[in-house]
DNA sequence: TAGGCCATCTGGTCCT
DNA sequence: AGGACCAGATGGCCTA
C-alpha cells in the first residue's frame, strides 16, 4: 500500500504530467509508469512497481528516472500504438473501441479517475475529522463511514445533553444514553465491525 | 496463501 | 451529445 500511496501522491491531476511524459519519453526514452500499472518504454506491458524497478535497473535505468504517467496507457492507445488486441480482450473483442469511440472511452476513463480521486479526497477529509489513535492503521472506506456515523451520533447526544436543562442535573434516567436513540440504527454486524476501534477512540476522546 | 482493500477500466443509465 | 454516476470485473498490494 505504501507504493500506492506514493504513486497517488505524485499527481492529483494526471493530465499535468502529459507534457512531462512526452518530453521525457522523447528525450530520454525512459521507462514509464502509470498510477496503477507500470509501463516500460520498450515493451508496453503492465508491471508491478517492484517489477518496474527491477526492469529499470536491468535496463540500466535508475529508479529516479522512472516517471509517473497516470494516463500513459490511455494516451498511447488513443494514438493507436497499443490498441487492445481484440482476440485477447475478455469479451473476445466485441466491445473494443477504435477511433472516435476509443477517444470517448479514454476521456470517460479520465473523468472517472478524477471523480474517484475527488471521492477519495473527501474520504481523507472525513478521516481527518474522525478521532483516531495515532499510529492507527488508516481506516478503510467502510470503517470511515461507520465511524463517522457513530461519531456524529455521539456528538449529537452530547450536544443534546448540554442543551437540555434537565440533563444538567445528575438525575438518572432523564437523559438519553448511547444505548438508545439513533445509535441503535447500527446493526449488530455494523457495530461489531467498528466496535473495537470505536472503543479505543471513545476511551480517549470522551 | 487466502482474504481484504483498493485503483482502474468498462458499459449502462440518467440528466443537462 | 456529452458528462456524471453507478456497479461489475479485474488485477495488484498487503497482512494474518
Amino acid at each position: 500500500m505504501a507504493a500506492k500511496a506514493e504513486l497517488s501522491s505524485w499527481s492529483e491531476y494526471p493530465e499535468d504530467f502529459t507534457l512531462l511524459q512526452q518530453h521525457h519519453q522523447q528525450q530520454h526514452n525512459l521507462a514509464h509508469i502509470s498510477s496503477k500499472a507500470w509501463i516500460s518504454s520498450t515493451s508496453i506491458r503492465a508491471l508491478s512497481i517492484r517489477d518496474a524497478h527491477a526492469a529499470a535497473e536491468a535496463a540500466g535505468i535508475s529508479r529516479e528516472k522512472l516517471v509517473p504517467v497516470t494516463e500513459f496507457t490511455d494516451r498511447v492507445t488513443t494514438k493507436g500504438m497499443t490498441e487492445t488486441d481484440p482476440a485477447k480482450a475478455p469479451d473476445g473483442g466485441k466491445t473494443s473501441h477504435f477511433g472516435p469511440q476509443r477517444h470517448r472511452r479514454v476521456a470517460a476513463n479520465a473523468r472517472e479517475r478524477r471523480r474517484m480521486h475527488g471521492l477519495n479526497k473527501a474520504f481523507d477529509e472525513l478521516r481527518s475529522v474522525i478521532p483516531s489513535l495515532e499510529n492507527e492503521k488508516k481506516l478503510s472506506k467502510y470503517d470511515t463511514l461507520q465511524m463517522a456515523q457513530i461519531y456524529i451520533t455521539e456528538l449529537s447526544e452530547l450536544l443534546a445533553g448540554v442543551v437540555h436543562p434537565e440533563c444538567r442535573s445528575p438525575r438518572p434516567g432523564t437523559c438519553s444514553s448511547s444505548s438508545d436513540g439513533e445509535s441503535s440504527h447500527l446493526s449488530d454486524a455494523e457495530e461489531g465491525q467498528s466496535g473495537k476501534q470505536w472503543q479505543k477512540v471513545s476511551a480517549n476522546d470522551f
